[in-house]
DNA sequence: GTATCTGCAAAACATTTGCAATTCT
DNA sequence: AGAATTGCAAATGTTTTGCAGATAC
């Protein structure tokens, strides 16, 4: 597994401060989940994955806290997949790839500058998001397998 | 109201018929809403809307066609608001805005050329969705009225 | 007369809300 | 103790499923 995002409990702790938000255990441990997992978990990902730090651990608390997140500005809750909400980190601007045949979602970096408008027709825009469905790569390699086997 | 898609029965027909659907009652009057009001209808709206004209209209009805229409291609399931699924009958590629405040959605024309790859970093793109949020042209002219008189 | 389509009722989910119990300082 | 946080249980809202009745060819 890829361990991209392993920050230490203590600067996870402080960014949470400087954003004015307590660090609880379960806060913590939430936004360290997030960090280390870049996949957009679903509330009852984050929620399975957690039990066995927390078994205490209540739903409630993972919708309380990431929408506490989201108003503060930490991460952002994006396009639904199979009417779920999905989180993400907040970084630089990238758009998601989601796959239609294993619904994986990738993320993909936004080089194009179509997206500097501050105002379209008249619209004030203050956030884009901008989704690719199809085969992905994984899913267009086992599919030539069947192609080639049928 | 604007009538944009004024489009006969008939025409309707013809057009399941060519995608493989049988051209039922509910279906022509689900068609016909889909066309006639490009607003990104939820499932209620229209099964509200369309109350009128077939009095014995069922909820799963509504739900099974367009599941239907998205199988064969006719229309498109989006970006949720709220939860909520919404359709879009397919036409030209084209972005959403979606106002913070009173949650309307615009259709937004994309000349951008960024969208006609095939492919993006090995994945297969069969469909594009640019949803774009904000503060809408309508709301910003409340806000304007209320910092004015404040 | 058989296939398909429709629609009611119930079930299955995701999310929200009310409130009591817990924790932190 | 007082304020904030947590978590259970119930409520809400959307979508899905099972199945019986209606409809079409």
């Amino acid at each position: 597994m890829s361990e991209t995002g392993a920050i230490s409990i203590d600067k996870i702790r402080g960014f949470l401060e400087s954003k004015g938000v307590k660090p609880s255990f379960q806060r913590l441990k939430i936004l360290e989940y997030l960090l280390k997992h870049r996949n957009h978990p679903s509330v009852d990902t984050i929620f399975q994955a957690l039990g066995d730090d927390i078994p205490t651990l209540s739903k409630t608390t993972v919708y309380n806290t990431l929408s506490l997140f989201t108003q503060k500005g930490i991460v952002a809750s994006l396009t639904v997949v199979n009417n779920e909400l999905r989180y993400d980190v907040l970084k630089d601007p990238h758009a998601h790839f989601q796959c239609a045949i294993c619904s994986r979602l990738y993320d993909i970096p936004l080089k194009n500058d179509l997206f500097q408008t501050d105002f379209i027709e008249d619209h004030q825009v203050e956030d884009i998001q901008v989704t690719f469905k199809g085969v992905c790569k994984n899913c267009l390699k086992s599919r030539n397998v069947l192609d080639k086997t049928s």
